[in-house]
DNA sequence: ACAGAACTCCACCTAAAGGTGGAATAAGAT
DNA sequence: ATCTTATTCCACCTTTAGGTGGAGTTCTGT
């Protein structure tokens, strides 16, 4: 009998991981050796266990998961993480896989799906569903937003007007409404309350 | 050997239903007898395997679990559902427990908690968090928005102009203004942008 | 040295949003 | 019968948002 893939699961809902847990239990050549609810447990529990796989929410409390897999590839390039969230319309998805995570499962997908992506990924292989990898392209064809646009769009979301987005950046509210325009295009709507809720739709700001 | 409590779990989400149902597999004095991943399929399964207890995400394709809830009581008064949701901030919370929910549990507590909570409702009990019982107070106490109020506020989060609000609902712009003003000022913002982010964040509306 | 991008700001304009203070009607509750 | 609430609409006004076209600065990569 080979040597089961040990594993570490990282989600911030109890139940859910409870769930994950003894759901992966049951698999013949699977062993959890390692749970998190947060960012910084999950590097402090990597560095203990040295997990083959690492299945990481990306949603969580305090240090997000994202930053965890900075972290930890940081120190161990070699991790091989997967992504498994619930919104597959989340800009965090393109920020994990810049940082390295090695595949991306929606919770939505099949049990067979996610026990057969973790053994290939143990194997070293990289696993991107077609329906993000389409997101993935389109975004990255798609107009980048500037980190002043993003500051903007933020205290958009946040219902701030003009004038007092002009005082938080300490820019004259000429340049708040130059950002806007261009973000407005960028995001191809046409008022504040469109580049919102397509903001918050695409997972480029959340609501905490 | 007393009989087990024989439960139904809805949720839309394939790894986490399973990942539930291999959890509460584990527990000796609980059997998980049908599964259902929308309100519709919860119905059927109710029907077929009279459960002793529900768990029913809110959050479901088609039919949603509000819904489903209705449903199930409408011909079985006396049906134990146990709502399990993710979101704190969730008006359909509000709608559930009108709709007959007996007890209402986050993903986020723990996994005693649940245990301990699908042993309480079966034995009749009502159980309702203190967090989300102090909301429900609030709640209660707050200005109810009308049904036109909701509607226009519906329109607003999905970008409409007023102009574009007036023609939706066959009205005039001074009326979608004056509707506007109402609902902007229960709901304590004092902008469009404002009040579009407040109905997504305590879910009077959903961005689907 | 130079192109390109990001950031800053200006003036000027139009359209949309929001505030105030009314008023009329219909339906439901007391 | 009376009161309340929801709904509809008006006029008038101020403020905000958005569009257009331009311009100067800094920084990075070539």
């Amino acid at each position: 009998m080979p040597a089961p893939i040990r594993l570490l699961v990282v989600d911030d809902h109890p139940v859910v991981r409870g769930g994950l847990v003894a759901l992966l239990g049951t698999v013949e050549d699977m062993t959890v050796v390692a749970e998190a609810s947060d960012g910084r447990e999950a590097f402090e529990q990597y560095s203990v266990h040295q997990p083959d796989v690492t299945l990481m929410d990306l949603r969580l409390r305090n240090v997000g998961g994202v930053e965890a897999i900075h972290l930890i590839r940081a120190e161990w390039p070699q991790a091989r993480i997967i992504v498994l969230t619930t919104f597959d319309g989340d800009e965090d998805i393109y920020r994990a896989i810049q940082a390295g995570a090695k595949a991306y499962l929606l919770k939505g997908m099949s049990v067979e799906e996610l026990i057969s992506t973790i053994r290939s990924v143990h194997q070293g292989k990289v696993r991107i569903p077609a329906a993000i990898a389409e997101k993935l392209a389109g975004r990255m064809a798609g107009p980048q937003l500037t980190g002043r646009e993003l500051e903007v769009l933020e205290r958009i979301v946040r219902g701030r007007s003009n004038k007092e987005i002009a005082s938080d950046l300490t820019i004259s509210e000429a340049t708040v409404k130059t950002h806007i325009n261009n973000l407005l295009s960028k995001l191809g709507v046409d008022d504040r309350t469109g580049a919102s809720t397509a903001a918050l739709q695409r997972g480029i700001v959340h609501l905490d």
